[in-house]
RNA sequence: GCGGAGGUUGCCGAGCCAGGUUAAAGGCGACAGACUCAAGAUCUGUUUUCGUAGGGAUUCGCCGGUUCGAAUCCGGCCCUCCGCACCA
C-alpha cells in the first residue's frame, strides 16, 4: 500500500483511540510487552522484528475477543546518553558524524546542526529519539497504547524504583562490598563501555590475574598470571628492557613492579607506597624463588613484556606458553621447557607443534602467537590434566589445579588478586583506563537460595515459546550471583540507602511493566503530592491494604485505589517478547524480581523469545554500516510489506535474514494479493460450479490452520496457510476455469480479517472499499468456527488431480503425444467387489468376479474407495482435461475382462492413443 | 569441557514430539512451454535416478538397533552454531 494510505489509517486509529484500552471486567485481558528501547539513537530492522511480532500477536488477540494492552515506554538510564552528549560537547568528530548520519534520515539538512547542538544537553538526546521512535513505531502501524508512556528518568517512575529497592533491601537481597570496576585515572571515576574509545566495537572486560610473589633476598618480584596452574613449569622470569621499575611496599613487603603496575596496585589495594625506582640491571642480577616448587629462577629481558600489562614482570613457562617458548628460542637461552600438562584427548596440542604449524618464526609474529596461545589455552583449560611433575597437584584437571594452587598461594601470602583490563583502553577523552576496586559497591544478591527457589517455581508456571528456553531460563537463574546494581554516575534513580549511588540501568528495569497498568494515576498522584510516598506505592504494588492510605486526601486515595485495581486487572504480563540475547540478563532479572516482589497472580505468564535479524548473512551493527533504520523501512518498503516479511520469512525462534532478494519475493506475492483482491469481479447472476465450492472448503481449512497456528504463536505457519496457500488455491481456481472473483468474494471478509493482524493498513483499506463500517482491526473473528469443509468436494478434486498426474506420468514415460485419451472408470459391480475385498469378505465374491481377485491384490495399494461418482467428476471437468492435454478425452465405464487392464475405484484405466 | 540448539533433496526452509497417506510442504534459483516485437511480470510444467504405461531403485550428517514398515523412535559417533556471566 501507498505510504499515504498507511498514514491515513494510522491517523484514524489514533484519532479513534481504538488501541487505548480501559479496564473491563467483563472481558478477558491480554497484556503483551517488549522491553523498552534505549533512546540514544534510531532503531534498526532488528529491533523492529520483535515489536512487529508483538504487534501481530496483539492485533490477533484483539480480534479474537481479548481486551488487549500493548504499551510502550522509554529507557534512559545509564551512561550512554550522558557519554554521547559529553562527546558532542567535546566536539568528538566520530560521534557528530554518526549523529549527522542518523539525523539525515529524519531531518532537513539545514536543521541538523541545530539539533546536534541541542544534544549537548543529554535530556535532549533522549527526548529527541523518544519522539522519533514513537513516529517510527506509528509508521509501522503498531497498535500500541501511547497514553501510558513514561521514561525511566521520570520522577514518579523513580519513586517506583525506590519502592522496589526498599522492598529488595527489606528482604535482605541488597548487599555491599568490594568490587573491581573500569576506572579512568585522570577523571578519577568509574567508566562504562560508552565512555571508552571504541568500547562498543572492541569490548573491554576486567580480567582477574593471580599475582604471584617470587621471593628474593632484598625484595620480591611479582608476576601476574592468568594461569597459576603452570607454576611447576616456570623456568625463569622476564622483565621489559624498556620498562621503568619501582619498589613498592604493600602489607609490609617490598615488591619490584613496573611503574604503571604500581599505579594500578594503589587503586586496587589499601596502603600501597612507592619507595623508589630500581634499575633493570639490579633486578637482572638477582635470583628469585618460585613459590610452592621452591625453584631458583633467573631473570631475563624480553621485548614482548609490556610494562603496562599486569605487573610488568612475567614468569616464563616455555612448555605451555607460546610467547615464552618463542622468546626462549629467539634469545637462545639456556633453559629447558618442562611439560606439566597433558591433554589426553588431543596429545598433539603442544607449544612446539602449534609454533611449527602456525609457522611462527620469532616474537615479531605477534598475531600468530596470540592465536596459537588462545588455542592452547582453551584446549588445556577444558581438557588438560596436570602430570606427575606437579607435586601434590599431580592428576588434577587444569580447572581444579588453577583454583587449588591459587587458594594455596593466597593462604601462604605468596599471591594476591590483580585486576587488569582485557586490552589497553582509553576514554574517549584520552585518559587511561585501568581497573580500580571500589570499596562499597552495592549488589543485588541473586544467589540467595529461597529466591532462586521461588524463581524456579515461577519459571515452571510460565509459558515459553520456544519451549526449550524454559531450561535455559532455569540455568540462567542458577548462574546468577551477586550483581552490582549501582554506579557512581549515569542517568537513573538514586539508591535510597546511599544516595551517592545511581541504580544501574538493567536493575532499574525489571518490574517496570507493572507501571504500564497505572502510569496515568501515578503521574497524577505525583503531581498532587510532589512525590509518591512509600505507603501509597506499597498499597498499589504491595499489600493493597487500604488502611495505609488513611492519611491522604480523598483524591489521592481514589487515584491510588484505581491504580491498584488497574494493576490487579491487567497485571501478570501475558507475553513478554524479546530476542534471545536478553535471556541471561534482562529476562532472568525480570523473572527473579517478579518472583521476589509480587504474588502469583501478578507474576509473568509467558515469554516468547525470538531469534536475531541478520542482514545479507552478516550480523547487524552500526559500525558495519548495515543497520537499516526503521523509518527508512516504512518509506522504502511500506509498513505492511515489512510486517509480512517479518511474519513469513522465518519462524519467531530462527534467525531472520534481511536481504533485498527475499524482500522482493515477498513484495511480488503481496502485490499479487492486492491485484487479486482489487480486480476481482463477478456478475450478480453468476452460477457457481464445483470448483468455487472446492475453494471455499479449502479456504475454511486454511482458516482453521491459521487459527491453530496463531493460537500456538506459530505465526509463520499461520500466515503461510492463510496467505500463500489461499493464493495458490485462487490460482488453481483460475486454471480450472472457475470464477475467481466469485470465489474470492465468498470468503473475502474473513480473509481480510485473518490477514489484518499482519498487514493492517492494506486490510483496513480493502475493508473500507468493500463498504464495511468501522475498522477491520476491531472486528472479532470466530476462531472456533472457521466454516464448513466439504470433504467430498475436496476428495473429488484430489481424485481429478491424481488422474491428471497419472496421465502426465504415462506421457512422460512413453513420450506419446496423445490425440485421444481414454479414461475408463470403475463400474458399480467392480466397486462392490473392491469394497467387499477391502473388508476381507473374499468368500462372498460371485464366481464371475473371482478371477479378478488376483488383480485386486496386485493393485491394492493404489485402490481408493473413498471417492464415488468418478465418471461424473471427470465428465464435469472434461473441458479442463481436454484443455490441459490439448486433445480429446473420452470417459467410459470399464467392463472388466480377465487378462486385460482393469479399472478399480480411484484407479481408472488410462489409454493414450497417439495421433498417427 | 559443560549446557542448549541444529545437521533434510541446487539454496533457504517445513516435516520429526503423536512411525506408514513422504521422493519428502512452501519459497528461491534453474530448465522448458504459454503470453510478448523483445525483455520483465504473470501463468503452466519439469527439477535424485532409471523406465515406450500411471512403475522401480536410491535418498533426509555417519554407523548400528527396534519395527511388517523410520527423515520421524532408541544407542553410539562426527560436524556446525549459541551461552558459560555482570555487559546495555
Amino acid at each position: 500500500m501507498d505510504q499515504s494510505v498507511e498514514e491515513k489509517w494510522q491517523k484514524r486509529w489514533a484519532e479513534s483511540h481504538v488501541f487505548e484500552p480501559d479496564m473491563d471486567s467483563a472481558r478477558k485481558k491480554f497484556m503483551i510487552t517488549v522491553p523498552w528501547p534505549y533512546t540514544n539513537g534510531p532503531l534498526h530492522v532488528g529491533h523492529g522484528r520483535t515489536y512487529t511480532l508483538a504487534d501481530i500477536i496483539a492485533r490477533y488477540k484483539r480480534m479474537t475477543g481479548y481486551n488487549v494492552l500493548f504499551p510502550m515506554a522509554f529507557h534512559q538510564s545509564g551512561t550512554p546518553i550522558l557519554a554521547f552528549s559529553e562527546r558532542i560537547r567535546l566536539n568528538d568528530e566520530k560521534t557528530i558524524r554518526q549523529y549527522r548520519e542518523n539525523l539525515s534520515e529524519y531531518e532537513e539538512p539545514e536543521n541538523i546542526d541545530a539539533i546536534i547542538e541541542s544534544f549537548k544537553k543529554p535530556e535532549n538526546i533522549a527526548a529527541y529519539f523518544s519522539e522519533r521512535i514513537v513516529k517510527d513505531f506509528t509508521s509501522l502501524g503498531y497498535s500500541m497504547d501511547w497514553t501510558r508512556r513514561f521514561t525511566s528518568a521520570d520522577p514518579f517512575y523513580q519513586d517506583f524504583v525506590v519502592w522496589q529497592f526498599n522492598r529488595l533491601h527489606d528482604k535482605g537481597l541488597i548487599k555491599s562490598g568490594r568490587y573491581p570496576v573500569l576506572y579512568s585515572i585522570d577523571d578519577q571515576n568509574a567508566v562504562g563501555e560508552d565512555d571508552i574509545s571504541d568500547g562498543d566495537i572492541d569490548k573491554v572486560t576486567i580480567e582477574e590475574y593471580t599475582a604471584v610473589i617470587f621471593k628474593g633476598t632484598e625484595y620480591s618480584l611479582v608476576a601476574a598470571s592468568l594461569r597459576p596452574e603452570t607454576i611447576f613449569g616456570i623456568t625463569n622470569l622476564w622483565i621489559s628492557p624498556s620498562g621503568d621499575y619501582v619498589l613498592v611496599e604493600m602489607d609490609g613487603e617490598k615488591f619490584a613492579v613496573s611503574r604503571e603496575a604500581s599505579e594500578k596496585l594503589a587503586l586496587q589495594h589499601d596502603d600501597v607506597t612507592v619507595i623508589g625506582s630500581i634499575r633493570n640491571s639490579q633486578i637482572l642480577s638477582q635470583e628469585f624463588t618460585a613459590p610452592i616448587s621452591g625453584r631458583k629462577l633467573k631473570v631475563y629481558q624480553a621485548e614482548f613484556v609490556d610494562p603496562d600489562n599486569g605487573t610488568g614482570v612475567v614468569y616464563s613457562v616455555p612448555g605451555h606458553a607460546v610467547w615464552d617458548f618463542v622468546a626462549m628460542k629467539e634469545y637462545s637461552l639456556d633453559v629447558d621447557p618442562v611439560t606439566i600438562i597433558d591433554v589426553p584427548s588431543d596429545p598433539g596440542i603442544t607449544v612446539q607443534s602449534l609454533v611449527s604449524q602456525a609457522g611462527i618464526s620469532g616474537v615479531s609474529d605477534s598475531d600468530l602467537i596470540k592465536e596459537a596461545t588462545q588455542k592452547l589455552y582453551k584446549e588445556e583449560f577444558y581438557s588438560g590434566k596436570l602430570n606427575g611433575y606437579n607435586g601434590k597437584y599431580s592428576g588434577m584437571t587444569v580447572q581444579q589445579a588453577r583454583d587449588s594452587i591459587r587458594d594455596d598461594l593466597f593462604a601462604q601470602k605468596l599471591g594476591f588478586i590483580f585486576y587488569e583490563t582485557s586490552r589497553h583502553a582509553t576514554t574517549r577523552a584520552g585518559s587511561k583506563v585501568v581497573v580500580s576496586v571500589m570499596k562499597d559497591q552495592w549488589f543485588i544478591d541473586y544467589s540467595v537460595p529461597w529466591w532462586k527457589k521461588l524463581s524456579h517455581e515461577l519459571v515452571g508456571r510460565m509459558f515459553y515459546y520456544p519451549e526449550f528456553y524454559r531450561n535455559a531460563m532455569n540455568d540462567a537463574i542458577d548462574w546468577l550471583r551477586e550483581r552490582p546494581c549501582a554506579r557512581r554516575r549515569g542517568i537513573g534513580t538514586r539508591l535510597p540507602f546511599n544516595r551517592e549511588w545511581v541504580i544501574e540501568s538493567l536493575s532499574d528495569s525489571t518490574i517496570y511493566p507493572a507501571v504500564y497498568t497505572n502510569s496515568t494515576q501515578l503521574r497524577e498522584i505525583f503531581r498532587l503530592l510532589g512525590r509518591i510516598p512509600e505507603e501509597i506505592m506499597d498499597f498499589i504494588y504491595g499489600s493493597g491494604d487500604r488502611s495505609s492510605l488513611s492519611g491522604f486526601d480523598v483524591a489521592v486515595q481514589d487515584l491510588a485505589r484505581e491504580a491498584r485495581r488497574s494493576l490487579e486487572y491487567w497485571y501478570g504480563v501475558d507475553i513478554r517478547l524479546t530476542a534471545h540475547p536478553h535471556l541471561s540478563n534482562h529476562l532472568s532479572f525480570y523473572v527473579m524480581n517478579h518472583a521476589a516482589l509480587f504474588p502469583e497472580n501478578l507474576q509473568p505468564r509467558g515469554l516468547i523469545i525470538s531469534g536475531l535479524v541478520i542482514s545479507n548473512g552478516a550480523k547487524i551493527s552500526k559500525s558495519k554500516g548495515n543497520a537499516i533504520s526503521l523509518l527508512r523501512i516504512s518509506h522504502r518498503y511500506s509498513a505492511d510489506l515489512y510486517r509480512l516479511f517479518v511474519a513469513v520469512n522465518a519462524d519467531i525462534a530462527s534467525t531472520l535474514d534481511w536481504n533485498e532478494d527475499e524482500i522482493q519475493a515477498v513484495r511480488k506475492k503481496y502485490e499479487t494479493f492486492l491485484a487479486l483482491v482489487s480486480n476481482r469481479q463477478h456478475d450478480a447472476g453468476f452460477i457457481s460450479t464445483q470448483i468455487e465450492s472446492w475453494f471455499e472448503s479449502r479456504f475454511n481449512q486454511h482458516l482453521e490452520e491459521y487459527f491453530q497456528g496463531m493460537e500456538k504463536f506459530d505465526l509463520r505457519g499461520a500466515i503461510i496457510s492463510i496467505f500463500y496457500e489461499v493464493m495458490n488455491d485462487i490460482r488453481y481456481v483460475e486454471q480450472r476455469g472457475g470464477n475467481t472473483g466469485y470465489a474470492i468474494s465468498r470468503i473475502l471478509d474473513r480473509w481480510i480479517q485473518a490477514l489484518a493482524p499482519v498487514i493492517p493498513h492494506t486490510c483496513e483499506e480493502l475493508w473500507e472499499s468493500m463498504g464495511r463500517e468501522g475498522f477491520v482491526s476491531t472486528t472479532i473473528m470466530e476462531k472456533d468456527n472457521p466454516g464448513p469443509v466439504d470433504q467430498e468436494i475436496l476428495s473429488a478434486e484430489k481424485y481429478l488431480q491424481k488422474v491428471i498426474q497419472d496421465i502426465r506420468d504415462i506421457i512422460k514415460a512413453t513420450s506419446i503425444d496423445p490425440a485421444t485419451i481414454e479414461i475408463s472408470v470403475c463400474g458399480s459391480e467392480m466397486r462392490k467387489l473392491a469394497l467387499m475385498l477391502g473388508e476381507n469378505r473374499v468368500s462372498e465374491a460371485t464366481p464371475r468376479l473371482k478371477p479378478f481377485i488376483g488383480d485386486y491384490m496386485k493393485n491394492k495399494r493404489n485402490i481408493d474407495t473413498s471417492v464415488s461418482g468418478e465418471a461424473a467428476i471427470l465428465r464435469e471437468s472434461l473441458t479442463y482435461l481436454e484443455k490441459t492435454f490439448q486433445c480429446q478425452v473420452n470417459i467410459t465405464e470399464n467392463s472388466p475382462v480377465p487378462g486385460k487392464k482393469i479399472a478399480w475405484p480411484g484407479r481408472p484405466v488410462i489409454t493414450l492413443k497417439p495421433s498417427s
